[in-house]
DNA sequence: AACCAGGTGGAGC
DNA sequence: GCTCCACATGGT
């Protein structure tokens, strides 16, 4: 996607908004950094290109609507930040992860996406998808979209055991199928919180973690605290000794920007281990 | 060469 | 309800 063939770019203080911070903190996984605080970003069938440079954050994209929804620029992050910077035990992480915005990814994308995601580690998953959209989805411009649904659905198993998922490949044939032939996705549109939780954990391969993940990134619903290894290495006490006893504390402390405050925590806390 | 990675499903209690 | 454990694959 060369530069001068693209139209006018959005253009965003980046105060609150980091390219590198909202990609690299795990919620997404198609996106390619090109240099520094530069990255290539698909979503469905769309793609972009973000760069922070200085005070601002640039989009470059086709289509300008989609990505302005995406990045969810239109809500507000200084008031949450400087709600949640008001809890002592977060204060060092919000402030180096406020650059993160929690993307409005596609519902679909992000059930398969998590499923991918279950115990495994950020590269593979990456390359997972990588080759599902390589293999099954349709080509645009140079790039590859996300399967639509009715592809996947017409995919056989012998199709998913291809893109090199492992023993996820069970899950994500049985999911396809049911996301198609149910009216899940349509009665997930009108749910959130326990309801959402309770309906996404009736899919093949989808738990209370990758359910909570779902929730935050394709629901767009902020108050659910997805407790993973690294959360869970991070948060746990002697009181707090199980992933979901962290969760339904700190999903209560934190309120409504619950899935927020985890989004700095698992950033601060794969910052600090990636440096040593 | 064991151990880990944004865990889940299933068996056994 | 809860606690174990197998599970594909690739990296350290």
């Amino acid at each position: 996607m060369p530069a001068d063939m693209l139209p006018l770019a959005i253009k965003f203080p980046s105060e609150y908004f980091d390219a590198k911070a909202t990609l690299e903190c795990g919620q997404i996984f198609r996106y390619e950094r090109l240099k520094e605080n530069s990255y290539l970003v698909n979503s469905l069938d769309k793609q972009c290109l973000v760069e922070t440079l200085g005070e601002y954050t640039y989009i470059y994209a086709f289509d300008k609507d989609y990505f302005f929804n995406f990045f969810d620029l239109d809500t507000d992050y200084g008031k949450i930040v400087s709600r949640l910077s008001g809890y002592p035990e977060l204060k060092a992480a919000t402030q180096s992860g406020k650059g993160i915005r929690i993307l409005r990814q596609d519902l679909v994308e992000t059930v398969i996406s998590f499923i991918i995601s279950a115990n495994n580690n950020i590269p593979r998953i990456k390359k997972i998808i990588s080759r599902l959209c390589r293999q099954f989805g349709e080509e645009k411009e140079g790039h590859y979209a996300f399967p639509s649904l009715g592809k996947m659905y017409a995919m056989d198993f012998s199709d998913w055991q291809s893109i090199g998922a492992g023993f996820r490949d069970k899950y994500l044939f049985s999911t396809a199928r049911a996301l198609y032939e149910t009216d899940i996705l349509a009665e997930l549109a009108l749910k959130r919180g326990e309801d959402a939780q309770k309906s996404l954990c009736s899919l093949s391969g989808v738990g209370p973690k990758v359910a909570d993940c779902i929730s935050l990134f394709g629901l767009h619903d902020l108050s659910v605290f997805p407790v993973d290894t690294w959360i869970f290495k991070t948060c746990r006490t002697e009181e707090l000794n199980t992933a979901a006893k962290v969760r339904a504390f700190y999903s209560q402390r934190y309120g409504e920007h619950a899935g927020l405050a985890q989004q700095y925590v698992f950033y601060a806390a794969k910052q600090a281990g990636a440096k040593e």
